[in-house]
DNA sequence: TTTTTATCGATATATTTTTATCTATTATAC
DNA sequence: GTATAATAGATAAAAATATATCGATAAAAA
């Protein structure tokens, strides 16, 4: 029976903005700050002021007029919405380039995921250690996933065998995927796929780049 | 005077799929396919017909009913559109795990960026070479912009020297950055950034992790 | 105390983006 | 040739997202 359920809706583009004031706050923590307005962590994440208080809201905490939020309770919401207070356990298949430099991120540890260990097929990389995590056979991924009951695997193969390791963490029990590939991976709708996509960025840079010069062109001829 | 300008207007969401459409059309026209409809385009990319239609538009290319659109005249339009056509140099800075990782990325390569030269000012790492490109120190930065005329900088140094290091960038006359550290950089208006932010898509993956599950649940109890 | 100022939180409006509908076109089958 | 099915392209509707407005509230200043 819903008892009045508060059909709160989630927009995802809110959701991408929290950790950019997670990481704020977390800075104003280490100063001291007590408090911080909509005002004020606007002017930081270079955003307008009525975009973090609608931001904000779905995390629960409330602020005071004049005053603002206080950071430790705004930190604790967003980690909490987030699910980024206890740390969640992750899988990497790929341990090349990226692959390894992924693993040795900090930001990653500090955003609440925990990339237990590596995976790899090149018999050179297996039985070593990337940043202090071991590189272990693929072939051993499936059962590990299951005894640990990993719900996250990170993509960084080549493209080619992108769906083929994909595949082998569903089938293991994987419910989400942090895919780096530039595959778009086939998958049933109980799993949920986050594509890392560089080339949307770089056509987004591009795009905008083109646009400030003709701008410029125009304003010049003027 | 307007002579009948027609107002195109370019949705973001649209240029940041082109390069899915693009990665796609590629390897049709490496299999020798003339002929693409946006029907099939969409089940490869995982959306719906109409966004694929509607996001090729901004080309400009045509299709014929019953058809589709011609790859590689769709590949060139897209290309064209995003100015991957004729490769554009850019400067990297911090050649640190994700630094070197980006300067070994061929998919970068193929989406029009041509990363010329690394720079760091680590003493162990100047001079030496990385995927081929060489490590330069980064005070030689502003002069070799202006001398190469660099309009595009890549920024992966730690977060502590992001600002600095992104004010030389613009100083010396870099246009446009690409800014993969977690700082959101103070610049002027005519200066272009694409952030590139990790924490938000692991934002998304564990939000929509935790609706599923939610999901799942309801459905067990009923 | 009263006034002023900053800021929250709610509500309303505008804009952008997605999705649907419909018509025209063209290759293919009959 | 004619009917049929697939699909582009235009237009319209719906949904999502961003932005603005405004009253309430709390702190600080007068
Ligand atoms: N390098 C980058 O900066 C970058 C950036 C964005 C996306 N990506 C994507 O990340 C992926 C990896 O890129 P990379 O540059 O790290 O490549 P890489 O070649 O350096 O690394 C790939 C790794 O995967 C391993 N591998 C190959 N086949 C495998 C398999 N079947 N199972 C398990 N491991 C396997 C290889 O041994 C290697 O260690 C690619 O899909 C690429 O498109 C890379
Ligand atoms: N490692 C990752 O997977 C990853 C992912 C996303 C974002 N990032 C971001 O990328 C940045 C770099 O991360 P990383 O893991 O490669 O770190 P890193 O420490 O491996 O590399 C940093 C590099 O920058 C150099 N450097 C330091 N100060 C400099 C300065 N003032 N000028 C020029 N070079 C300087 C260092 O010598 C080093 O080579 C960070 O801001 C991080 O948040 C990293």
């Amino acid at each position: 029976m819903d008892t009045e359920a508060v059909e709160k809706v989630v927009r995802m583009p809110s959701v991408k903005r929290l950790p950019g004031y997670l990481c704020i706050l977390r800075r104003f923590q280490m100063q001291g700050r007590e408090l911080v307005s909509t005002t004020h962590l606007a002017e930081e994440i270079g955003l307008a002021p009525i975009v973090v208080r609608k931001d904000l809201e779905i995390t629960g905490i409330t602020g005071k007029p004049k005053v603002g939020y206080p950071v430790p309770e705004l930190i604790e919401g967003i980690e909490n919405f987030l699910g980024w207070n206890n740390a969640t356990d992750a899988f990497l298949a790929g341990v090349g380039c990226l692959g390894s430099a992924l693993m040795g991120y900090q930001g990653i540890r500090n955003n609440g995921l925990n990339i237990v260990a590596g995976f790899d097929n090149d018999p050179a990389k297996i039985g070593s250690t990337v940043h202090g995590r071991s590189i272990l056979p693929l072939k051993k991924l499936p059962d590990l996933v299951r005894r640990m009951h990993v719900r996250i695997g990170i993509l960084t193969v080549p493209a080619d065998a992108a769906e083929e390791v994909a595949q082998m963490m569903i089938s293991a029990g994987i419910k989400g995927i942090w895919n780096f590939t530039t595959v778009d991976l086939k998958t049933g709708p109980d799993i949920v796929v986050q594509k890392e996509d560089l080339s949307s960025g770089l056509a987004a840079l591009s795009v905008k780049l083109k646009r400030a010069k003709e701008k410029k062109e125009e304003e010049t001829e003027s």
